[in-house]
DNA sequence: AAAGTATATTCAAGAAATGGAATATTCAAG
DNA sequence: CTTGAATATTCCATTTCTTGAATATACTTT
């Protein structure tokens, strides 16, 4: 697994641990506050068992972090990353500016 | 597979699009600019094929788009949240303010 | 139409993610 | 120390992702 060259290792693993359907809902939630995990199951309508699963998958990559209070654990998000591309997700596409020729490495710059 | 009930689903799949080392570089390079097959490839460092096996994966979500010019293919960034999204992963995590007590449904609004 | 170039697609095997079930842990109360 | 409640973890079968290899397609030139 030596998984740590390009920088974008550790971007992706960011990302992939927020796309997914109950994981993003979870974050929607937290984004706004704090949350237990009893808050958290009931509003998404799954397993208690299978919500912790995914607060574990988040909390592998640091995006939120656990503060236990007598029976009730609460999660928070703990990366502001997060409520950035959690809000432009709800933006609307948008397009491009057209284009223009080509000056690939390959064509101009050919010295190895 | 009746995956479509959330709205979260079709985020997810964005996200889990851009979830990955080579596509994240590419789409840093295309986020830029319009860009040939050829560049890419050249820049990235990867087989020409598994590029375009990339690429392919990123038109499978519409976040790119392809262009012929004669033997040349361009693409180029067609959602305007890949751009916010990959700003987003440079900037520094940052932490969140504290919390409160617990509001549960579960808790309070009980009545099922 | 044949040959060459740039790019796309298909296939398959190994790796990883998904999600259910059972179970473990932790804390509070008695 | 036993019981019960809230949450976490482990195990496993299934599905999905990853990526190399081979090959196909599309366009240009001759």
């Amino acid at each position: 697994m030596e998984y740590s060259r390009t920088p974008y290792q550790q971007s992706a693993a960011l990302l992939r641990a927020l796309s997914h359907p109950v994981r993003l809902s979870l974050l929607n939630v937290l984004c706004e506050e704090e949350q237990c995990v009893c808050h958290l199951t009931a509003l998404v309508g799954k397993r208690q068992a299978y919500i912790s699963q995914q607060l574990a998958e988040l909390r592998r990559v640091g995006v939120v972090t656990m503060r236990k209070e007598g029976l009730r654990v609460y999660y928070r998000v703990t990366d502001a990353r997060v409520r950035v591309i959690l809000k432009s997700l709800e933006t609307p596409r948008g397009a491009q500016r057209p284009a223009h020729g080509c000056e690939c490495p390959k064509c101009a710059d050919k010295g190895g």
